[in-house]
Order: C-alpha cells, then sequence, then structure tokens
RNA sequence: GAGGGCGUAGCUCAGUAGGUUAGAGCGACAGUUUGUGGCACUGUAGGCCGUGGGUUCGAGACCCAUCGUUCUCCCCA
C-alpha cells in the first residue's frame, strides 16, 4: 500500500482553513441576497456536449471529461475501439465520454435557463457558489478545483443592472477590507476600434493582442499586430488607444475624440459612463476604473466587461464578468439578454491570507472545556452543558478522567479560553471553577449561576 | 500543452567527492508533579530517504520514468 495522496490540483481544508473561507461565502451571499438575488445549484457534471466549444479551442481541453462506465462490457468492445481511435483523430465521441464535470458557472447557468425559461420569471436574478474544475497545469492562484461565487440577472437589457453588479463587487470587497480595483470596459468600444482599424472581423486578433499589452509591452504588440496585417495607420490608433491615461473622466473624453463618431464606441463610452455617473457619490467610486485594454477571454461578451484585481498583490484577477446578449441561444432559446459577475474564491482567500486580512473572530471554537474528574462529576457537567448550549455557548467535556497537565494541554491546544472544573468538592456545594486561561484569573460560580454568564 | 526548481521523522530542515547502524530542532508521548496548564529537566517512540526501474561491489546522493509540489510561458478565477 503506497501513501495516500491528493489529484494535483486538489487540496484538503482544516478547520481553520474552513472558517475562513466560510467567511467569504458568508460575505459574498449576504451581499448577492441583499440585492435581491437567489440561489441555484447544478449537478457537478453535464453532458459534454452542453460545455463543449463553449470557452473556445483552449478552454475545451481543459475540461475535465469523464470516463463512461461499461467500457470493458465485451459487448461493446467493437464501439469502445472505434470511440478510441476517434479520440485519437482528436473528435469527441459519446462512446467514450458523454459527461465532464462543470467548467465555470455561467454556461450551466444558461442551460438551466433555456431548459426553463417558460416557467422562471424575468428578470431572473440568480446566485451560485459552487465549485468548478479544469484540467489547468496548478500553480500560484490556480487550481483544477476552486469555487466560482456567480451572481447573473437575465432577461433586461437595463445597464441598472451592471450598476449593481458593480456596486456588489465594491460592497464585498469592502466588507472584506481588501483593496481591489474593479477595471470597466465595453466590447462596443473595441468593436468600435475594430472598425476603426480594418473592420469587424478583426476584432478577435485585436483583443487578444491589446489584452496582452501589460505582460509583453507594445513593441511585441505592434509585432503581433503586423503579423495580423494591420497597418501603420491603424497601430498609430491602436497606440493612441491604449496610451490613453489619467482620470475616468478624462480617459472617456480622450477615447471619444480618437474614435470620433464610431457608433459603437458612442454607445459604449455612454455605458461606462452610465455605470460611472450612478456610483459618483458613493465613495466607493474610486475604485472603479475605466481600463480600455481589458478584453477578456470568453468572447461570448457584448456589452460591458468587468475585471477584479487586487491593489498591491501578485495575483491574476480575482472576479470577472460582464454582458452576453444572447448566452441561451447555444441552448436553442434566443433573445435572453443577461449580464453577471463572478468571484474567485480561493484566489480571494490567497490574497487575504497574504495581506493578513482575516479577522481574529472568523476561528470560532468552542468557548468552555468541561475538565473530567469522574463519572458523577462528568454527569454534573453534562447537565450544565445542556443548559449552556441551549444558550448557543459551545462548550465540550474532555471525555477521558485523565490528568490535569493532559486536560490543560487539550484547552491550550484548541484555544478554548474558559474551562470548567468540578470537582468532589465542588460537587457537593453546587458549584464550579471558572478559571480563564487567557487572563489566568479563576471564580467560584453557583450551579445556577453559570447560565446567566457571558462567555 | 511547453520548460525549470524541489520531494529525507507529524512540521522545518541537515546529510560533505556515492561507503558500515540516516541526523538535529520543534512537536508528540511518558516521568519529575494522583486538583491548577504555559517553563525547565530526564526519557521514549517515530523514517520502504515520494514511488518504480536502472548504473554500481555498494545509492538518500548518480541516470530514467512516474506521482506530488512550486515557478515561468500559454490561458485563466
Amino acid at each position: 500500500m503506497s501513501k495516500p495522496s491528493l489529484p494535483q490540483g486538489t487540496r484538503d481544508f482544516n478547520a481553520a482553513t474552513v472558517q475562513k473561507r466560510q467567511y467569504i461565502f458568508q460575505t459574498i451571499r449576504t451581499v448577492f441576497e441583499l440585492y435581491g438575488f437567489q440561489p441555484l445549484e447544478t449537478p457537478a457534471m453535464e453532458q459534454l456536449e452542453t460545455l463543449m466549444g463553449k470557452y473556445g479551442e483552449e478552454g475545451d481541453k481543459l475540461i475535465f471529461k469523464i470516463l463512461n462506465n461499461g467500457l470493458d462490457n465485451p459487448q461493446k468492445v467493437t464501439a469502445t475501439a472505434e470511440g478510441f481511435q476517434k479520440i485519437l483523430e482528436g473528435k469527441n465521441t459519446t462512446q467514450i465520454t458523454e459527461r465532464a464535470l462543470r467548467y465555470d458557472l455561467t454556461i450551466p447557468f444558461a442551460r438551466y435557463v433555456a431548459m426553463h425559461h417558460g416557467a422562471l420569471t424575468f428578470p431572473f436574478k440568480r446566485y451560485q457558489i459552487q465549485p468548478v474544475w479544469r484540467a489547468d497545469r496548478p500553480q500560484k492562484g490556480r487550481y483544477r478545483e476552486f469555487y466560482q461565487c456567480d451572481a447573473d440577472i437575465v432577461g433586461s437589457d437595463s445597464l441598472l443592472n451592471e450598476v449593481e453588479l458593480t456596486a456588489i463587487y465594491l460592497t464585498v470587497f469592502k466588507q472584506l477590507n481588501l483593496g481591489v480595483e474593479v477595471k470597466l470596459n465595453n466590447r462596443k468600444i473595441l468593436l468600435g476600434l475594430a472598425q476603426v482599424c480594418g473592420g469587424e472581423d478583426k476584432m478577435i486578433d485585436l483583443t487578444i493582442a491589446i489584452d496582452k499589452l501589460d505582460k509583453i509591452g507594445w513593441e511585441k504588440v505592434a509585432e503581433e499586430l503586423d503579423r495580423k496585417g494591420f497597418s501603420a495607420e491603424q497601430q498609430k490608433i491602436i497606440q493612441s488607444y491604449l496610451e490613453i491615461e489619467g482620470s475616468n473622466e478624462s480617459k472617456l473624453e480622450q477615447l471619444s475624440r480618437l474614435l470620433n463618431g464610431n457608433e459603437s464606441a458612442v454607445k459604449g463610452i455612454e455605458e461606462i459612463q452610465y455605470v460611472l455617473d450612478y456610483h459618483a457619490q458613493s465613495g466607493l467610486a474610486k475604485n472603479l476604473v475605466a481600463d480600455f485594454t481589458l478584453a477578456r477571454g470568453l468572447n461570448y461578451y457584448t456589452g460591458l466587461i468587468f475585471e477584479v484585481k487586487a491593489i498591491d498583490a501578485q495575483m491574476g484577477s480575482i472576479g470577472g464578468g460582464g454582458r452576453y446578449n444572447d448566452l441561451t441561444s447555444l441552448f436553442g432559446v434566443p433573445n435572453v439578454p443577461g449580464v453577471g459577475i463572478s468571484f474567485g474564491v480561493d484566489r480571494i482567500y490567497d490574497v487575504l491570507e497574504e495581506k493578513n486580512l482575516f479577522p481574529a473572530s472568523v476561528e470560532q471554537n468552542t468557548k468552555i472545556l468541561f475538565f473530567n474528574l469522574g463519572e458523577a462529576e462528568a454527569k454534573e457537567a453534562y447537565h450544565l452543558m445542556e443548559t449552556l448550549r441551549a444558550k448557543k455557548i459551545a462548550c465540550e467535556i474532555y471525555p477521558d478522567k485523565s490528568k490535569f497537565d493532559k486536560q490543560f494541554k487539550y484547552a491550550e491546544k484548541k484555544g478554548i479560553p474558559n474551562i470548567i472544573i468540578i470537582g468532589s468538592d465542588e460537587l457537593s456545594k453546587k458549584e464550579c471553577t471558572l478559571k480563564n486561561l487567557t487572563t489566568g484569573t479563576q471564580q467560584i460560580i453557583p450551579f445556577d449561576a453559570l447560565a446567566t454568564m457571558e462567555f
């Protein structure tokens, strides 16, 4: 028997970690509900067909596929062999795999809306907090199993939704006490730029190239644009576009001048302006940054796009989202516009941990440990615990009659702040000795007085 | 998908140019102390040196593969 191990990129979470993660989940969940979103859960696995082709070529490769059962069935050897042949040719086949682990929460949500659109009340607002799986190579801030927390609104074109979703970002990170920048851009602006520089069909090439700006620098981006056939004049516009700096106000103005008159860009600028205006008074507005280099890989986005970056942290984006006009048409139900955001809990955790931003209070534990000094004493302690627990005071008794030393050390290790000693003396006087381990002080408390105390 | 670093006790790590029986600190356990912890002292346990193969008279050290981990690229949360 070899040593047990975990699959690559997966983790166990100990008590302290779970509590800190719950703190993040709870913060996000509470804010989602405060904005009128309701929960949804979908299965860990989906039909492979539901997921394939939705995340681009790279994405397809990163989907965890589930091997069909019964491939070794002698009656199916021919079909299985055929299936493997197709796999080797790079094709997918239900003969080998027909299910896969979900890759994100947005596509399963779109599938859900498509399946139930007749029964849902629109606008439909749902939030979803579940793990997703990607067959990516793990590294810092990247896992093969990680949680996303999504909130989406479908069935409404209103920009008020974008306003609310950005407000959710700002509120959650304020509550988590984490400094962030919520970047805003608009696919309509990128489309406008593409129209001005070489045509709509080059939009994808263009966005991929400019998305790399902060990584490889303008020189390399220009090289790539050259390869993709952008003229010197077009590159000059793109360069000016990327060099836009200043306040949000000033950036929008510069952009407006640069792409003068382009209908799509004008619309995109107005939409960003709309969201910024709504937040102008809030005090959190300073964290909203118009960033025209933001592209986002998923090409189902059609309007405003968002990305959240923690300030002063070596970590990729910790959240992202945007508007998609027609996601459910992938599943045969057209004309359901939507907009959504996502929080990457695992990365948020890593950043909060690195910056030491978890409040001490998240590590909830036992408040009182009753020492075990024998059968009769333990029984009395048990009755007292019932009273305390009814008052929601977490307490426990050391299960074995052991030396003081051992019981003290147990309390210490678990970080239990108080211990109660009931020995034969106390038992006969109907009182107990309460000791605070942090201060070292102790007092005698009558049994009936215990339940009225605060811990 | 491409490339690099690392993997020795529960934890953090030593282990020189391959050479007998693989070490330390912390932790755990026991005792000094059968109703008052944290300190100290004494002692004890704990290792298929990630796994499998190879080179060698001899491998924890070298080679190959594999798994895990970490970092970079790609892409992303």
